[in-house]
DNA sequence: CGCACGTTTGATGGACATCAAGGATTGTGG
DNA sequence: CCACAATCCTTGATGTCCATCAAACGTGCG
């Protein structure tokens, strides 16, 4: 393998599951690694959909911009995820930008070869489908939630999902450190950063977190899930 | 055609564009026709995924509700409209629930029967995929809006939305008769009827609409569409 | 040590929801 | 054709959630 793509990494993907060795093979052969440091710019909304990606190890923020300029933090990418599917697969161009937070390293096929794959492992398409289907989900939940929530519920719910997204191996100490800055856990909320501040303060006098620089560690993950409406019952 | 679907009426739907006359003849031939009265419901959130659905003529609400019965209004569908489609090709619960707000009439195809067709015409499931994606695109929009535009942005963008899904032979006399309730409105635009009755009472003073009981006439599309922010160049 | 950056906390105000009550329009039955 | 009910719409008063401004504080780093 002459780009180093260590074989079986894409299995973990959604995208790629069900089209056996041989499919597996042929994507790892045709992909293109890419290194970014933190910062660096992935692709941009609007640009025209080139390439796919898969994020090898690191963190992307997606975010969307409207017209006028107001941005909204869709999610934050972690290792296996798929970035431009949508995109990709039907032709049209990037709904949204990538950036890497961290350094970070990703695969990358071209349209070309994507198309070439979904030709021969039919499969990919319905993968494809299922991982749009996903995002589309996601969206209609973070609608409902800005649409009917209040900021606190908002703010837990989104600090559960970094928490979920990022320590796979949960820590299950009971005790789960969260790299999240205000500002972060404030855009995935749809609120300003002081309000997330004042929230996670409160949460701390409860010990229900613990505060830091850049992070936050969660003591009380039940208390924070029914805070979050995910409640009780988990 | 024993089910008495027309020919040539598929034609129009995203779903099956693309698949031949084969594939159309196909398609209507196994397809059922369901009559809905105001009111009724057509499917419900949660519900397994047994039927597709596409809307022949008349108006259907799409909603979903939160765990904690939160309810928002996703859309209005109309005329050509396909409804259940990332359920039936993912094999999902339906991720909303439909009801009909006029007198409605449905085609409906059983899941068995659309793959079936997926397995002959394979075009549908890139089609599938694209309505996925248009519909993952517009949940991305609303959220972009609700988190971060006013109210008044965001009815007239409603406003202008359901115009534009009604009225397809845009009357070009200028004025436009649009028929929504304040309530439907402040569903879509997540806000609540009185907001809406008092921003439309508004326009109506600066003569950018005439407002009814049960409808709105857009007088000046042109301001309407700056409100929205669709503005200026359109 | 001092700078930069993330965080905290108070004070203020605005946008909008909500409550309440009254007015307009449509359909129904006499 | 008129009265009545049922909806839908309007408009004022009130309150609250939260954004925003301002300023200080803590932490880590060169």
């Amino acid at each position: 393998m002459a780009n180093g793509v260590p074989p079986g990494l894409l299995e973990q993907a959604e995208l790629f599951r069900g089209i056996g060795a041989e499919g597996l093979a042929a994507a790892t052969g045709c992909a293109s690694r890419l290194s970014l440091r933190a910062g660096a710019q992935l692709l941009k909304q609007g640009d025209p959909p080139l390439h796919l990606f898969m994020l090898e190890h690191g963190r992307i923020k997606m975010s969307a911009v409207s017209a006028e300029g107001a941005e909204v933090t869709l999610r934050f990418m972690t290792d296996g995820d798929i970035i431009g599917c949508a995109a990709v697969f039907r032709g049209i161009a990037y709904p949204a930008s990538g950036t890497a937070i961290e350094d970070t390293s990703v695969l990358s096929w071209t349209a070309g070869q994507i198309n070439d794959l979904v030709r021969r492992f039919p499969q990919l398409a319905a993968n494809a489908l299922a991982i749009v289907s996903g995002r589309a989900d996601e969206f209609l939940q973070r609608l409902r939630e800005t649409a009917t929530e209040r900021v606190e519920q908002r703010i837990a719910r989104a600090l559960l999902r970094t928490a979920g997204a990022n320590d796979r191996p949960a820590s299950r100490s009971g005790t789960e450190r969260v790299a999240a800055s205000r500002q972060q856990l404030a855009e995935l909320a749809n609120t300003s950063l002081y309000t997330v501040s004042r929230t996670v303060s409160a949460w701390s006098r409860q010990g229900i977190v613990a505060a830091g620089r850049g992070y936050i560690t969660i003591c009380d993950r039940q208390r924070l899930a029914v805070i979050a409406g995910t409640g009780t019952t988990g």
